[in-house]
DNA sequence: TTTGGTGGCATTTTCGAAATTATATGATAA
DNA sequence: TTATCATATAATTTCGAAAATGCCACCAAA
């Protein structure tokens, strides 16, 4: 496994560890989070676990409630789905933004970001399972995502988009066998290169939304509301 | 003033007395927050400084870089530019969804936050400056907003929705002389409610964006960007 | 059986200080 | 004069323990 973090403080590289775990099903929706266990597990002070659940707490991926401590949030397919909507309008308007002001070298990377994510998902599609992939593939579809509305102008969005991704990311390990990872997965990803590619804000518009409601559909949830 | 804090524990108060302060522009753009200083102004030890602090970085009103302590975020009309623009989104897709899903409870409640409003914004409109009911105005008109959306059964755009308000807030009173209160706002209000209890949700985004951009260009900013 | 209270235990909250790390100051050498 | 390095100061990070609070089982009274 390659360095998880790049941090210099203990809290910090904590910090990491804790998203990683919560990002991949190590602990249940609706689990509580007592400092004073974990503190065991990752050995550190109290003190320093409660910082880093605090500052989970602000990216959603962990909930607190006065007097009562942390915990996971529930899950529930309910919950996918909004964050899915979300998701869908603010990588559609991010995607939108950087078509119109993203340059050659922002064409680059998305390639390159793309490369990376279709390679993994090709070693995923091979064969039936390989779960020791799913944190490879995870980080891959995050910076795909991540490049595809790098260009928008907006750090606002950007942030935006970074925390919806986990907290759907969240929701989707625990309520998905698959983590989320269909055969699906992989032309629609590419849709949505080449139509940033080709300068197309509407269709790439339309690949996002095809994207993200194709997998609420697989999970069997009702798909993304249509205007009305 | 009235109370200020519904929080039995220290760091809850605390946390809603800074909260409070960093929307009321006390502190400058950029200026750093010591937790060894503020501790004295406050009365609590600096751990648990620390700890509200924190916590306001999850809601995005305070900034901090590792080793190198907190700050209050820099503010630029860029900045509010783009988190006006994101809550034009968020709320009109809120709005849509309450128009759609709302019963005659929610009218009855939108009703009452547009009426505390109006009453709030006709006494900033009689005379020119009163400075000392701003706090009550931003509350009323955040409530109002609130409700608005309230209704449209995805807590996680509620939440961000409070999230990016309370953000555009804390640019505007450090961007804007006038708190961002103008006489316009008034009908602006009125249009939103009007469009909402007549169940026409187009006719909703168009008045809540109206209001967000006609705010925006008031601030001598680029307009929000239309649809390519 | 149910209701209301009481005590003990686990957890959370708060604090003050030690350890670590950045920042500013001033001295020395090029 | 400029650059580099050591030193001193200030700030942040981390810890362990004390205080406050919530939770739960148990008992008594109705």
């Amino acid at each position: 496994m390659t360095q998880l973090t790049s941090s210099t403080t203990t809290g910090g590289s904590l910090l990491d560890q804790m998203r990683f775990v919560l990002l991949n099903g190590q602990y249940l929706p609706g689990e509580k989070l007592r400092p004073d266990h974990l503190k065991l597990s990752f050995g550190v002070s109290a003190g320093t676990m409660r910082e880093a659940l605090l500052r989970l707490v602000g990216e959603g991926l962990v909930e607190v409630e006065e007097q009562r401590g942390f915990s996971v949030p529930a899950a529930s397919l309910a919950r996918l789905a909004e964050l899915t909507k979300l998701r869908a309008m603010i990588e559609s308007e991010g995607a939108r933004l950087s078509i119109q002001n993203g340059d050659l070298e922002w064409e680059a990377r998305l390639n390159a970001a793309h490369y990376k994510l279709s390679h993994i998902e090709q070693r995923l599609n091979d064969s039936a399972s390989k779960p020791e992939l799913i944190p490879f593939w995870t980080r891959a579809d995050n910076e795909f995502h991540e490049v595809l509305v790098d260009a928008c102008g907006s750090s606002s969005l950007r942030e935006m988009r970074s925390n919806l991704f986990h907290r759907a990311r969240q929701q989707i390990v625990a309520c998905d066998p698959n983590f989320g990872f269909r055969t699906e997965t992989v032309p629609e990803h590419a849709d949505i290169l080449h139509a940033a590619l080709a300068r197309d804000a509407a269709a790439c518009e339309l690949a996002i939304t095809a994207h993200l409601s194709s997998f609420q559909n697989a999970l069997n949830v009702e798909p993304l509301n249509k205007s009305s």
